[in-house]
DNA sequence: AAGGGGGGCAACCGCAAGACC
DNA sequence: AGGTCTTGCGGTTGCCCCCCT
């Protein structure tokens, strides 16, 4: 296969177009259509070469082009398109009349993908990011380490607050136990060998767990300056730590495994958004009384990579486990 | 009010693959 | 069958505008 030469030849114009620009292309192309893009800017008049014509005319000249802001709709269409098909603009523009690829490329690199990961959600897997690395700020912001090191809280407030970090982590965890294509074979599989065997209800049952630690979580830390983290005063600390997925956007989950992919929490029990499913699924609250003892193969919790087995990029890091993650009880409960 | 920095977007670059000779 | 041409695509760059200090 051949290269193009393309724009090699000197002498072309590079850079913005002009209106004058702009009115020769469009008028030759209504007039004869493109044609021969290479051929185009000679017959045109134009100095460019073809590939700077073509680009216009596709990316900007074209009548049938819808401009302006993007809707709700179509955001929610380029997200759960993006993790189909990753960055394969051009397939996800052919689902969008109006809009380009490179209007979707810049409107992903500049607002959806920074909003994915604002909200913890990896951008490249649309999964809640369950690498500890990628959880850092959070956790950093959490346990406040300047906070920490500052001798006049007493060592009471500092375990409290590591206890949140470690609380995050496990909702995290969870998260990924749950919607992880490895996590999601291991739950409910019946394989005997296996020894992870964690069943849809003992999953429920543990995501069920949470909100009691979180209750204790508040009692525990909530009390302390909120100032100092920069929080509101009117809201506890726990409540504004990015807790994923949110529920006024629901991210793609039709193309995730058929167990329960998106688990939101609220109020008394958790929202579930299932496969093929538009409507969430409320699940009442179950006390946490008898949990049973959770035994998780470690080689396979280990691989994240099988959880974007949809997108056509390598997935995120192996959950990194510190040693104060890897102490907790709770930890050893599953791993 | 002016300057610096960051964000957004248009355009370019280079690679890949199909079409054509 | 192999080389060249053309087009499409994704990643990157650079400019411009706006906001903050």
């Amino acid at each position: 296969m051949g290269r193009s030469p393309c724009c090699d030849e000197n002498g072309l114009k590079k850079g913005p177009w002009t209106p004058e620009e702009d009115q020769k292309l469009v008028q030759y192309i209504q007039k004869h259509g493109h044609g021969s893009w290479r051929a185009l800017p000679k017959l045109a008049g134009l100095n460019r070469c073809g590939k700077s014509c073509r680009l216009r005319w596709t990316n900007y000249l074209r009548p049938d082009i819808k401009r302006g802001k993007f809707s709700a709709d179509e955001e929610q269409t380029i997200l759960n398109l993006h993790s189909i098909l990753g960055n394969k603009w051009s397939a996800i523009a052919t689902h969008l009349p109006g809009r380009t690829d490179n209007e979707i490329k810049n409107f992903w690199n500049t607002h959806l993908k920074k909003k994915l990961i604002q909200m913890g959600f990896d951008p490249m897997t649309h999964r809640p990011r369950t690498d500890l690395f990628a959880s850092l700020p959070h956790l950093i912001a959490l346990a406040n380490l300047r906070e920490v090191m500052d001798q006049h809280h007493p060592w009471e407030e500092q375990a409290a607050r590591i206890q949140e970090a470690v609380q995050l982590a496990r909702i995290q965890y969870i998260q990924y136990l749950l919607q992880s294509p490895s996590g999601s074979a291991m739950i409910g599989s019946t394989n005997s060998n296996s020894l992870s065997s964690i069943t849809d209800m003992e999953a429920i049952n543990l995501m069920n767990s949470i909100p009691s630690s979180k209750e204790a979580m508040l009692m525990n830390s909530c009390h302390l300056e909120n100032a100092s983290l920069g929080i509101s005063p009117s809201q506890p600390v726990c409540d504004q730590i990015p807790f994923t997925p949110l529920p006024d956007l629901q991210f793609p989950c039709n193309i995730q495994p058929p167990m329960c992919s998106e688990i939101s929490q609220g109020g008394s029990g958790f929202t579930m958004f299932c496969q093929g499913e538009n409507t969430p699924k409320s699940i009442p609250f179950i006390p946490p009384t008898s949990l049973p003892p959770l035994v998780a193969e470690s080689s396979s919790c280990g691989n994240p990579g099988d959880a974007c087995s949809t997108s056509s990029y390598g997935g995120g890091a192996p959950p990194f486990w510190p040693e104060f993650f890897l102490e907790d009880p709770f930890v050893h409960e599953i791993a």
